[in-house]
RNA sequence: GGACAGGUGGGUGAGUGGUUAAAGCCAACAGACUGUAAAUCUGUCACUCCUUGCGAGUUACGAAGGUUCGAAUCCUUCCCUGUCCA
């Protein structure tokens, strides 16, 4: 079911556009997903995600949705789709980030990782195997392998072992994934003729900190593996950015042109063409809808932080530019009203128009790239063209 | 008219002789946020000066006096507020 076709590479660049096939429907790359980790992104419903910003797939949390809920839940109740309503793609994280987020509430060893939940305290060891299986309880669409999201900085020789048990888990998660496709495709359909829903697709995620040899030798051993589409994580976790793009630069063009390749967890508004410069189609980040609740708004003319005092009388809207329900409809000085006020409406509001910002630059970056303009748009962004100086 | 209770920085409210320019919270102002433990978190928040230092000075806890080496804190008088009694 899942398939990645390529449309137009950009001759200068590199960058792609293309449409990823899954069960849910299809989606245009370059694409930015929105996060819902827990089966909600946070402040918007189905409705608005579908009507106002038209996001072809969001993610979901195996760390989160396998605690609370829970992954048997979710599966009695007819997978994660279903259950919070939302008819369209869904990709799930493996619990790697929190790895990483939540360092101090785990243990990674050779067989997993040994997590104590954040909500009682109890403990829980996620395998290779294990995140797979809760993905597929899930009914994800874009699963993730288990992987080490190690934090910036390391070590080479940290960062080396840390790389290789990466790659271990994947091999092990990804033979877990063939074995079940296997059993599923020699399933034959029950008495009742409904079939369990067709498989998702499985990303391994390069590793290998800010080292461009550990990050080649990754990928390398990934590739082995001949994944549906290949992640590349462990950014954007404090160092700087430019490093962040220089370690995208040296794995993409490693990794299969036939296939997808998934940045984890970037960006700003202004480096999403860079990436996608870098031979990148997806990308998912919690800044549009996280600042968006704390205040932090993204516009073509830079960033507005509807707090400050010099919005309190700003009739204008807060992007004049943007099509999104909250610029067409409010003021800058209402916003700011609703934001210090603690209405909800200002996180909806907010979250709806960072969200529609970030999708509109995809959309933007697609266009350009399959009528040939994308250097342009490149050169426009990186001069700072529709960015209001500081 | 009488009896109590009380008046603290923009608000609220701790503090009852000395690490108090005065806790905490709120407001205000500024900032952070990158595969979401986040509708969260951080900083500033009397004024002036400089060699920007856990620096110097000035003003400040209703008002004015007083006690004391030292007072938001104790005493006196006055003003004001609240509750109750006539």
């Amino acid at each position: 079911m899942f398939r990645f076709e390529l449309q137009a590479t950009c001759p200068v660049t590199g960058a792609r556009a293309g449409v990823l096939h899954t069960a849910h429907g299809d989606i245009e790359t370059p694409v930015f997903m929105p996060v819902g980790t827990q089966a909600a992104v946070k402040s918007l419903l189905p409705r608005d995600l579908i009507q106002d910003l038209d996001a072809k797939i969001i993610l979901g949390n195996t760390y989160h949705l396998y605690l609370r809920p829970g992954h048997e839940t979710i599966r009695k109740l007819g997978g994660l789709h279903r259950f919070m309503n939302w008819p369209r793609a869904i990709l799930s994280d493996s619990g790697g980030f929190q790895v990483f987020s939540l360092s101090h509430l785990r243990k990674v060893t050779d067989e997993g990782v040994d997590f104590q939940s954040h909500l009682d305290g109890s403990r829980h060891m996620f395998t290779p195997e294990s995140t797979i299986d809760v993905q597929i309880a899930l009914g994800s669409d874009i699963m993730m392998v288990l992987d080490e999201c190690l934090e910036y900085p390391a070590s080479h020789e940290a960062a080396r072992v840390s790389m290789q048990r990466t790659v271990r888990w994947a091999r092990s998660a990804h033979a877990h994934y063939r074995k079940h496709l296997d059993e599923q495709s020699s399933e034959r359909p029950s008495d009742d003729g409904s079939r369990a829903c067709s498989p998702g697709a499985c990303f391994p995620i390069v590793q290998g900190s800010m080292f461009a040899d550990l990050r080649r030798a990754c990928a390398e051993q990934l590739l082995e593996l001949n994944a549906d589409g290949y992640a590349i994580g462990g950014l954007s976790v404090g160092e700087p950015r430019a490093l962040s793009l220089e370690m995208t630069e040296v794995t993409a063009p490693l990794l299969p042109a036939e296939k997808p390749r998934y940045v984890m967890g970037v960006g700003m508004p202004e480096e999403l063409p860079e990436y996608v410069a870098r031979g990148v189609d997806m990308m998912d980040c919690v800044l549009p809808s996280r600042n968006a609740r704390n205040g932090s708004l993204f516009t073509s003319e830079g960033r507005v932080l509807i707090k400050q005092a010099q919005y309190k009388d700003d009739p204008r809207p807060l992007d004049p530019a943007c099509s999104c329900y909250t610029c067409q409809n409010f003021s800058r000085a209402y916003l700011r009203h609703l934001f210090f006020a603690g209405e909800i409406s200002f996180a909806t509001l907010a979250t709806l128009h960072n969200l529609r910002h970030y999708l509109d630059i995809m959309r933007e970056i697609r266009q350009c790239i399959l009528f040939g303009k994308f250097p342009e748009l490149l050169e426009r962004v990186r001069a700072g063209g529709t960015r209001a100086p500081e």
